[in-house]
DNA sequence: AGTAGCATTTGACTTGCATCAATTTGGACG
DNA sequence: CGTCCAAATTGATGCAAGTCAAATGCTACT
């Protein structure tokens, strides 16, 4: 029995150490040794699971711990006093949610479960006391921090310079990645996120992301019912994010 | 002679080591002991003078170090492929520019004086080595890039949820607060940089930003002739900004 | 299976800000 | 000290996207 349980845990994914994970060289790439992995396990807690809409943490409870998705996906958000809502990032597996959480004693946002969602939690005294010994580590957290400052400034460029249309193709061309990287469909795949979520962090209004998807639809260049999305012409939709750049460049 | 140039060195607030640096305790607050300091002063590099419009680095420069402010300021910007402009940042003495490059092998961002600048630098591969044997510096540097990413998000929710008035009243207060912090007058500055960066920053056109600015004047919150500014209503100010969430609030 | 309560879509109308155009101001320099 | 060019201001007009309103589609729950 004892021996049973031991071979179901090794082959869950929610279980799954850090070695066995499918997603190591997305969350952790190449940057680690495998010995350094052992000692990253060691500090590694196997999160819980969430059920959509179940919060993982939100701006008022005390910053402990950064999250990596395993499965399913999370939306962070910055909620102001008056209740306003800012959607700051969406997390699929193999990312990394929290690092905008390293200074201060709460998180700066809510992490909030999209659907069902398992994650790894590591926790901050234990990853910062690892990453002293480990250089490689920093290393990887420097990037991966870094990367999410980048993230952030292409995102306040969408939202001061792009149309509601270059802003939505940008959002599709960038999940399509995402889901490449994970070695899924990059033209078929089903949004985590709300049509109100989307409009929220690209800085919409809801009408607005839908007129895009049907305008898109009628011109061939996606199919979309519901949350199931479908790239027909990829390069169309790279050209629209461009649009805008070309126009600057005729001047 | 050479005691002479010594003794010049100490003094000059451009050669100031850290111990005698006015701004250390905003570049790097509490989180580092005495004796950590001189470890890092060891790798710190006094930059040179730069003038104003002079670029410290650019995209295509080899990302190697990232720069403190000691005088002057500096404006970030991203330059895409087309040209385009969009300016991510502005930093004052006491902060801390590149930390969004520490991925990647070129700045991800083109800094440029907007004054003339003098500048520390800090090879990243030195820096990288301190942080790995001093945990106290670690933690700082992480909460500096945790800082930046949350700054971004807030410009994010700026540019995605507030009114041009509402926005520019926001960075008249972050700039107040920054001159504050470096005990200099909050309500009485001279701006480091032109309107169109302003613009350019909260994502708005020059005018529009002109507009705000004689609107301002004439509600008599502020004073404003060219780059000198003098806030004559703080609480005004900052009611502007708070705007927005009062009519979510009356929903 | 039926219903309640959201989420999404579609249409009609409004508006804040961009754009275009024309001055005015101001700083650098011979 | 005047000249020149860039920066800033001011005015007039148009449009992309927001808002309001209503219909339809989902999905979860009993």
């Amino acid at each position: 029995m004892a021996q049973a349980l031991r071979f179901r845990q090794a082959l869950s994914p929610l279980n799954a150490s850090c070695h066995q994970c499918s997603l190591s060289n997305l969350c952790l790439p190449l940057a680690i040794q495998d010995n350094d992995l052992d000692s990253l396990e060691d500090i590694v807690q196997q999160g819980r699971i969430y059920n959509r809409g179940e919060h993982i943490f939100d701006q008022s409870t005390q910053f402990r711990s950064c999250f990596a998705v395993k499965s399913g996906s999370i939306k962070t958000s910055i909620i102001t006093e008056s209740g306003e809502e800012q959607v700051t990032g969406f997390f699929m597996p193999g990312e990394l949610v929290g690092l905008d959480s390293m200074s201060g004693e709460a998180y700066a946002c809510t992490a909030k479960a999209l659907e069902r969602t398992s994650v790894c939690e590591f926790p901050v005294e234990k990853l910062e006391e690892l990453t002293g010994k480990l250089p490689d580590l920093q290393h990887h957290i420097y990037r991966l921090m870094s990367q999410e400052i980048q993230n952030s400034h292409q995102l306040a460029m969408l939202l001061s310079k792009n149309t509601a249309e270059e802003r939505i193709a940008s959002l599709l061309l960038s999940l399509s990645s995402r889901f490449q990287r994970r070695r899924m469909s990059p033209t078929n795949f089903s949004l985590p996120m709300a049509r109100n979520d989307i409009a929220n962090f690209l800085g919409l209004a809801v009408e607005t992301v839908s007129r895009v998807f049907t305008r898109f639809q009628n011109q061939g260049i996606i199919r979309a019912r519901g949350r199931e999305v479908e790239l027909l012409d990829v390069e169309a939709l790279q050209l629209v994010t461009r649009e805008f750049s070309r126009q600057g460049c005729q001047q």
